[in-house]
DNA sequence: TAACATGCATACTGGTCGGTATGTTTATTA
DNA sequence: TAATAAACATACCGACCAGTATGCATGTTA
């Protein structure tokens, strides 16, 4: 090693730690691999991060969370149309997949899957992530109301949870499938029926 | 061991391991908590089971797939109005869950997210149980549609993608939430969803 | 009852795991 | 440039893992 680039190191890390949490989930992730992947050592591993579990949640705060945000936070907050917004995430979630990533499913329910009931630490950060895009759908469905683009009559808490339901149960479905098809057609009937939330 | 009960051992594996299963996942599992958990000793465990890959395929094939028969398949066979059955089959598997068991999950579902991309065989098996589900409620719904329960222009393919994903979408939810709640909210828009299905 | 297979028990193996002790090299700062 | 801290490297540790070798007890059958 001539140069050195700690934020580089620490980096390369992550995200060699997000791969292999996604493929073995976080218990049969193995830290051997990891360093064999970033050709790092153990001992910097470890300079970096105090163990294991703390390297799994800084993959969580600073990776999974990020990567939700953009991909499921961001397009809703800047939308005056939730409705068109969310149909218009749920296409483009769908062309991201291939038949070739579509088996790592989504991150997020992989790790509440696997840790939840294993470890709180895991289990908070994760379920604030959800509570995040549940409620940012929500909010959005209240300014709907407001502004004429969603029904009145619907309850927009109870709309949040189930599209964020549907999308997880679809992507998961889709994973164990391995089809692209499998996740398309799951999401056909969450499409229509945010379109009768429509106003 | 006085009185020998060979089948009465390997049940008693075989529920030890999908306790066991279903709390770490199946990686995690320990062969050495099995049989300290069934005063089983290791020697037996081999007996009854040639690798810990065999059991995990034993617990798919004999336990999960015949309490999803029981859950969901059999109640839908039996009936002349699919609508009705599953509005009654969600709010049933909501009855069941309590602040106690609510974190376990769908035992489908754990094992789909940890072990499809790993493994072939569970992915398989895992895969038919969902295309069981999945078919069966397609096949009613077309029924439905003959006998007039069901709205002829659905799709009944995808609706049936729909439900399964929601429902396991919900269950997945609630489990990281640790909340009996969160379950009914998310399914609140899966029985509204299904509504709109009859006739 | 003798022969044999089934069912079970114990002790052990090689390998991997996360984590640590200890040292060296590079960068920072006084 | 000397002192100090940050960054990295290597070798090792005990714990646990799935799996096996071997032998004994029980049940079955000839």
């Amino acid at each position: 090693m001539v140069n050195r680039d700690p934020d580089k190191t620490r980096l390369a890390l992550l995200n060699a730690a997000f791969d292999e949490i996604n493929q073995h989930g976080f218990q049969a992730a193995s830290l051997a691999r990891i360093i064999k992947e970033t050709k790092v050592s153990k001992g910097a591993l470890y300079h970096h991060f105090p163990s294991k579990l703390e390297m799994g949640y800084a993959v969580v705060d600073e990776l999974i969370l990020e990567s939700v945000k953009e991909m499921w936070i961001t397009p809703l907050k800047n939308t005056d149309n939730i409705i068109d917004a969310l149909l218009l995430q749920i296409d483009s979630a769908i062309g991201k997949r291939n038949e070739k990533n579509i088996c790592f499913g989504c991150p997020v329910n992989n790790l509440a899957q696997e840790m939840s009931p294993i470890d709180e630490g895991f289990r908070e950060r994760i379920n604030s992530i959800f509570d995040l895009w549940r409620t940012t759908i929500d909010e959005k469905l209240k300014e709907g109301q407001k502004n004429g683009t969603v029904k009145e009559t619907i309850n927009t808490e109870a709309s949040a949870y189930f599209i964020v339901a549907a999308i997880e149960g679809a992507t998961s479905l889709a994973k164990n499938a391995k089809s692209v098809d499998v996740l398309r057609t799951s999401l056909q009937g969450l499409k229509e029926h945010i379109e009768t939330l429509r106003k």
